[in-house]
RNA sequence: CGGGGCGUAGCGCAGCCCGGUAGCGCACCUGCUUUGGGAGCAGGGGGUCCCAGGUUCGAAUCCUGGUGCCCCGACCA
């Protein structure tokens, strides 16, 4: 047993990252906080980003590109966004290295001091400055409005601790930046895109999400509103899994872009901006995974259909696998038929279990003989013998079956796990014994929320967008409160 | 930036206390036999023992100083 994982119960960050490993997902790198994203790993993300990429064009955005680099100044200019950005910028200080030393082993290369930049460049943390000073250009009157753009980019936060695609220094993304003409508008599509991300989240990743608005506390920097989804992990934990931001007019006043309306008056001009990142792919992994390794949602999964000759690959499999792996095809489902003789038959099996391919085809003599293919699937780990001539039928609806059965999973799973709580004692004791989402009274203060947080670690996910009036008193102050809120220890 | 742990083959580790020609498992290469759940046998290749000083006839091992990584906290998508 060459590839053990450690199991969930056993420690299960060390879980996660083996299977971040051994699913050949992505390498550490030498780079301290950043990571190398494999071909697997990146496939993912790949169908991540195709999927979202259609929703955000359907939804009339279109995109484009803004620079890495950020001029110093341009973040300073909306004070709440420098305060939230700044202890983890990374600097562009020099544009030129030399090397000193003169025999092969003293040379070195040094930055040449020389060559220092009068201003210093920002490697972006996200875009909104540079794309609100471009805006200014951009915007002249309300018939400019609305912009619906977005970009796919990288971006850097100097994190202190970091783990593989959860929270990395460098990290891939997508940053929607829109501008409006009133403030309705730009609300409705801040919720709008909050929208496509929980449908994404569930219909694609089979991951279900909680939608609701942060706390002024939990807020984006230089947000009026910032919306999120929340996931729950097998855990208990809970992920944000992407935020959507009503920006109001604060870059519009920070990078003094205007409009004439109708009634030719100047107004400044409303904003959002949303984004997910790479940290999904772990919120994939965290979701669905079990100890035999990555368990993937089919739509997600790059390859969703794996056929296996047994024993070894012969002309008769290989054209029998061949011919199987053709009907699939022309369903629409990604197949990869391994004739590879190198590795045995229970090899490739573990090996795909631990790469989460969602339907393995087992086919040998026996099964031609017999007319029928063995197909196990990877979310239950169970096998039954289907007839050849209905497999492709039978394939593509054992697809949607397991889309489906792991979304199902995974929110009976987190239904289990939202626990509503009133009274402090029973507030520590669910977060120390169960975890998951605690649904509590809050009195809407920062200072308890910040109090809570200092005392249990736990700390406000959300104000759920359907939570219900109800009258209670705050979990830990007593005073009154009008809805509840959901807590959680968080990623 | 505080507290702890670890740097020895691609990966995981032993050896270090008590100094004496660097080892194990997996992976890799060659050959044969195997192939319905992580194959077996035989042969083989691979190391600045994190770096720099020091002690010593001799250092992976002892001493000093660096440095990198991991875990736990403070910060965060």
């Amino acid at each position: 047993m060459a590839k053990e994982i450690t199991s969930r119960t056993e420690d299960y960050s060390q879980w996660y990252l083996d299977i971040v490993h051994k699913a050949r997902l992505a390498d550490n790198s030498p780079v301290r906080g950043c990571m190398v994203i494999k071909p697997h790993g990146f496939a993912i993300w790949e169908l991540m980003r195709d999927a979202l990429d259609g929703m955000f064009k359907a939804t009339g955005h279109v995109n484009a590109y803004f620079p890495l680099f950020i001029p110093k100044s341009f973040l300073s200019k909306e004070a709440k966004h420098v305060e939230g950005f700044a202890q983890e910028c990374a600097v562009v200080t020099h544009y030129r290295l030399k090397t000193v030393g003169d025999t092969a082993e003293t040379r070195q290369v040094v930055v040449d001091p020389e060559a220092k930049l009068e201003e210093e460049l920002i490697v972006r943390p996200t875009s909104e400055t540079i794309i609100w000073n471009t805006y200014r250009d951009w915007i002249q009157s309300y018939r400019d409005l609305p912009i619906l753009l977005n970009q796919w980019a990288n971006v850097v936060r100097w994190e202190m601790r970091t783990r593989p695609f959860l929270r990395t220094a460098e990290f891939l993304w997508q940053e929607g930046h829109t501008a409006h003409s009133s403030a309705n508008e730009a609300m409705e599509e801040a919720r709008k895109m909050l929208e496509v991300y929980a449908t994404f989240a569930e219909e694609y990743m089979a991951m279900p999400v909680i939608k609701g608005v942060k706390t002024e506390n939990e807020r984006f920097a230089g947000a009026d509103e910032t919306f999120c989804i929340e996931a729950l992990m097998q855990d208990g934990k809970a992920l944000q899994a992407g935020t959507s931001h009503f920006l109001g007019q604060n870059f519009a006043k920070a990078f003094d872009v205007t409009f004439l309306n109708k009634e030719n008056q100047q107004e400044y001009v409303w904003a959002t901006s949303w984004g997910v990142s790479t940290r999904l792919v772990g919120g994939l992994i965290m979701t669905h995974s079990d100890d035999d390794g990555l368990v993937l949602p089919p739509k997600l999964a790059p390859i969703q259909v794996v056929i296996v000759p047994i024993p070894k690959p012969g002309p008769e499999l290989e054209a029998a696998s061949e011919k199987i792996a053709q009907a699939l095809r022309a369903r629409g489902i990604r197949v990869k038929v391994d004739n590879d003789d190198q590795n045995r038959p229970g090899f490739k099996f573990a090996e795909y279990e631990m790469i989460g391919v969602p339907v393995r085809l087992g086919l040998g003599m026996r099964d031609l003989e017999a007319g029928q293919v063995e197909v196990a699937r990877r979310d239950t780990k169970t096998k039954e013998n289907v007839p050849l001539e209905k497999i492709d039928q039978h394939v593509f609806e054992l697809l949607e079956e397991i889309q489906k059965n792991l979304f199902e999973r995974a929110r009976a799973y987190r239904d289990a796990h939202i626990t509503r709580v009133d009274h402090w004692d029973a507030f520590e004791q669910t977060l120390e014994e169960k975890g998951g989402f605690i649904s509590a009274h809050w009195d809407g203060t920062t200072e308890t929320e910040k109090e809570i947080k200092e005392r249990t670690k736990a700390t406000i996910r959300c104000i759920p967008l359907d939570a219900e009036e109800e009258e209670g008193v705050c979990i830990l102050s007593g005073k009154p409160s009008r809805r509840r809120v959901l807590f959680a220890r968080a990623y």
